[in-house]
DNA sequence: AATAACATTGACAGCGGTTTCACCAATGGA
DNA sequence: TCCATTGGTGAAACCGCTGTCAATGTTATT
């Protein structure tokens, strides 16, 4: 195995220091007279020399490494990206952040173990976090004091910069929706409604635009397991078996609504004619999806964009600590397709 | 910011040298007395003390980092992660890496610029590379001579472990599938064709196939562009609305004959009742797709556990140059779902 | 011509670890 | 009692790079 060039290497095949070949490395050419910063260009090429990032990081204290974490299912470690809406959000955060010279080490994060062990073994530069955590998750990155954004949530501190949705309005959005097309008896399937989440908001404006309709809530009618295509099927054959007074159904992520509308069909009704349902996401299956479904639309892509470029300007800003963390708030609208049906005003 | 501790804190805070504590912490206890061992784990517990993998990695020019790959759209640079299939694959591949120590760092290449810089920064471990790119590419990689598995690739190298699947047979038992029951006028709708990739194998199967059944083979009845369901989406228009000799479709990735069955249900026809429809890949979704999906099956998280356990085969012994390259080939299936539909017999 | 001011450059001390190797008991055998 | 062993330990070199700072060479100023 041949031996890579080093920055020794390179001083001495261009006959300056190190020193002068660390200059022209790092931009700082002003201190070196141009024809040695040709030479040792030169030299680069020559030797085909590739600085090591691990070296740079160690004296830096910078790595240009940003962790990204994604919930991972419970039972088994792996992470949730079968669910479309958030691979979407990594290949952007990705390419937004590869953009600007970093790289992205992609983790889930065990139960229990934290994350402070990564972040400080690797020095990350930066953190960008998907889904609700114990509490406990939190106070621990925040000792680490690394620049940190957080998608879909709603921890409430000031050093976390945030981007999201207002999910309460898109809960109360969805429900309206329904509502205003003649739905009274109108279910919820949800993940499960945790504290600080997206959902537990999703639940609230769930609630409003059924109290402002002066409908009576029903807790009956919330059904709340996981996010996921399986609980969504299980729900929807329920409603579509033991619920006949459900006409219309709330799905608080699109992968759900896909797995409700087929429990439904499962159980022999039909969407949208026997009960209607409204997604939340709009992921680029909804509009692939027959029927294809009507939803809370946001804009993911944008999402994963902007809580790259959130946290970039953290760290590279001089001094992180003083940066006032933001809180970004990505628009909400529905986008109607097939998945609902106007009831008939009773006769 | 308070400092975090080094491991020079730890030797004082124990009194001890750092060496000692070197030792405790890679488990060369054999070289340290039990109770100097025990003083140095207290110390450690006491000062929080985390090693850094940077300093690390630079004495030992070994990172625990795994570089992944994956291809990315040739407009944007988005990964494709959109399709659930490299999803499924990163998500076990991360899990079974991460159970070993290691970390992932996920990116796509950029077209022309090479891999080369990121794997020799970081001094990556290895590499896991997904799709197929330009005989250059491969070439440089081999330079950094850091172990690699290449997934779904036929590129032939000793120097590459490789895990895939026997796509040509794949492709010959979909077009089988078809042709035993009745269909003769079978179009391909694949992704673009290249030399080496597994669509080019599918498509060999296909050929076969119809050549075994004296089948005529009709150029004008491979539809060839993109693995996208936009493309599948136009292609099943077209097959649907100018090719009405054509009664089944073999596409080669679900999310292509999910846009395939789209398209035909646009231009008014049914499926499987006036097209018959098979997929390749059998990804979560085609369980849950309406209809559910005929397909090519495999174990797409195998694959992916695999790849995984290939490369840290080759990584963790003595000497990664001398270990064998392997070749792992994951089974293939027919799953018969609800998009086939048998033809009668011509009358 | 002497001095001040500036532009270039290189030596070197770390950054946080690992590892070699020499050293110092303490033990056992002669 | 003396000399090899042996096990435990620490000093120090080193991994590749950056940044400080002093030393050099050049040019401008008086």
């Amino acid at each position: 195995m041949k031996k890579r060039a080093t920055i020794k290497d390179v001083a001495k095949y261009a006959g300056v220091s190190t020193a002068a070949v660390s200059y022209v490395l790092n931009g700082k050419e002003y201190r070196v007279s141009p024809d040695t910063a040709e030479k040792i260009r030169e030299a680069i090429r020559e030797l085909n020399y590739i600085p090591d990032y691990s070296a740079r990081s160690l004296v830096k204290n910078a790595s240009k490494l940003i962790g990204v974490i994604i919930p991972q299912t419970e039972d088994s470690k792996q992470l949730i990206l079968e669910n479309p809406f958030y691979s979407e959000m990594v290949s952007n955060i990705e390419s937004r952040l590869r953009e600007s010279g970093y790289h992205l080490i992609l983790s889930g994060v065990d139960k229990g173990e934290s994350y402070l062990d990564l972040s400080v073994q690797r020095n990350l530069d930066g953190a960008i976090i998907m889904g609700i955590y114990p509490e406990q998750f939190y106070a621990e990155l925040k000792q680490v004091e690394i620049p940190i954004v957080l998608i879909d949530s709603y921890i409430n501190d000031p050093w976390f910069s945030k981007v999201g949705v207002d999910d309460e309005y898109g809960g109360y959005l969805a429900t309206c929706h329904l509502i205003e097309r003649g739905h009274r008896n109108i279910a919820l399937v949800t993940g499960s409604i945790r504290k600080d989440g997206v959902v537990e908001k999703r639940f609230l404006g769930y609630k409003r635009a059924l109290r402002e309709a002066d409908i009576f809530y029903n807790p009956d009618h919330v059904f709340e397991h996981s996010v996921s295509y399986a609980y969504g099927y299980e729900a929807g054959k329920t409603i579509a078996s033991k619920h006949p007074e459900i006409t219309a159904v709330f799905a608080t992520a699109d992968m759900v609504a896909f797995g409700v509308i087929q429990g439904i069909k499962e159980a022999g009704r039909e969407v949208p004619d026997d009960i209607s349902v409204i997604g939340f996401d709009d992921i680029f299956l909804s509009r692939m999806f027959v029927p294809p479904l009507t939803t809370v639309r946001q804009d993911i892509a944008l999402k994963g964009k902007r809580a790259a470029e959130l946290l970039l300007e953290i760290i590279e800003s001089d001094e992180p600590e003083k940066i006032d963390r933001k809180e970004v708030t990505i628009p909400l609208s529905i986008v109607e397709r097939q998945t609902v049906r106007p009831l008939k005003p009773r006769s």
